[in-house]
DNA sequence: TCAGGCGATATTGCACTCAAAAATCACGGT
DNA sequence: ACCGTGATTTTTGAGTGCAATATCGCCTGA
């Protein structure tokens, strides 16, 4: 077991001395303790190294991050609530096993949010906007052409995040931003998937997209985005039943 | 330590004003002592106890639950990413103060919400389900023809809560439920808004979802939905701008 | 008189500690 | 040999204490 415990990056220096009254996306974990750890503790369960239902002592992450078991738990608590973990009373920490069903819901909710922006964005996207997702769109198609699925998978994700921004709506970009993390991990193998032939749709499906949002049709582009979302969720569970090298 | 603490009720089995948004899984609140704390004051803070903006002391809050720091901090840092209080690094917690753009984007992604919630009922209802919905519906009518504000609000609440229900995402169940209490209290004042016939137009809108439910037409619905959410938005707005008694 | 620095006080953040519950293990009975 | 019961150990839940930081009032000087 590791003695020391240099885990903990000691200080921002840029971390915002005196933040009025402004919103700071809701919890202020950027500056203490319990912040840092929540945010090192979401990314270590988002990025998998936590085998899903297993039991996580509280001790053993306490000596891994290098601090009491305070802050820890308060953070736990968060996590709960954002649906990462279970809590079981008395019974410690689990992360949370996400069931194919689970999955099925979040790429609906993901796709009833991407909808949602979809259709805000057209009442109040500026021109501007609009030029730096195009410009973002031939982008990914060149990714598309050159078969780079990383850039690919990033230009499109900036794309759907410049879409959610240009909603102006700050209540749903936290919550797009707290469920995308959720699900990237399988969002990415969606493009993955056996049928090849999916990448091709999204791009088509990307130019229709583009296009409802040029023409500022909110419900229609709403529609669209629903449906990709929905693609992209047949792809991902249809890759997901796959068999997929196991992990370690 | 303080010898009685009265405040905290152990069991109310009846004190429940939201029945049927109650699915805040997740987190394992209900039996310890850090999750009741959680669900009393969330609904200390929605119940608008506490004034916008004021500065709450961790030791106020602890003698008035009669319970030590710990589990109160928990339960406000769960609070801080649900978003109903601002927590400041070494300044304390203060209840969120909703400014119009924040309770104008509250209701656009209930909309949103409630737009997803309608489009993956379409796919899913059973007719029992409907005859359900449609038998609220007729209950709501009455309450309106007898200009019982209270009976309809509630009604109309369970008619939503049912089209979410109705779509079987337990993720879109646990968010709906998370916000649908935050705006509660706005949400009410929506129908008591000075133009009075904003009453008759929920009713006939409520109309249309119920038509459109029955025939499964679920991109429909998802935007007539969206559209009633919104003119519930521009009443509630419409109504906050209007003078109100100040709270204490 | 007012601005600015300084100290006292209060409050927060985190670590530590203790009690209670669960999990594990050992033992004995059938 | 297997299962049930009880003791031990481990782990969680919660209270308390201490250091660090912010808040507030006071004092000094221009």
């Amino acid at each position: 077991m590791t003695d020391a415990a240099p885990l903990i990056s000691e200080k921002d220096p840029a971390s915002d001395p005196r933040p009025d009254l402004k919103r700071t996306s809701g919890i202020a974990g950027e500056a203490s303790l319990h912040g840092k750890i929540l945010a090192k503790l979401r990314d270590y369960i988002v990025e998998g190294n936590l085998s899903d239902g297993v039991r996580i002592p509280e001790r053993q992450l306490c000596e891994m991050f290098g601090i009491s078991r305070t802050p820890l738990r308060e953070a736990l608590k968060v996590l709960a609530s954002e649906g990462l973990v279970d809590l079981l009373p008395n019974r410690g920490a689990r992360v949370r096993a996400l069931s194919e069903q689970d999955i099925h819901d979040l790429f609906d909710l993901m796709a009833g949010l991407e909808a949602l922006a979809g259709r805000l964005a057209c009442e109040c996207i500026t021109e501007d906007e609009i030029a730096d997702i195009e410009s973002l769109h031939h982008e990914m198609y060149g990714f598309y052409l050159h078969r780079d699925m990383h850039g690919y998978f990033d230009a499109n994700q900036k794309i759907h995040c410049k879409i959610v921004d240009a909603a102006r709506n700050g209540a749903l970009s936290m919550m797009y931003a707290s469920h995308a993390g959720r699900i990237s991990r399988i969002r990415y193998s969606a493009n993955m998937a056996r049928k090849r032939d999916r990448w091709g749709e999204a791009m088509r499906e990307h130019e229709v997209i583009l296009d409802a949002l040029r023409r500022r049709a909110g419900a229609e582009l709403s529609d669209i985005l629903f449906l990709h979302l929905r693609n992209k969720q047949a792809a991902a569970i249809e890759f997901l039943g796959e068999p997929q090298p196991v992990q370690s």
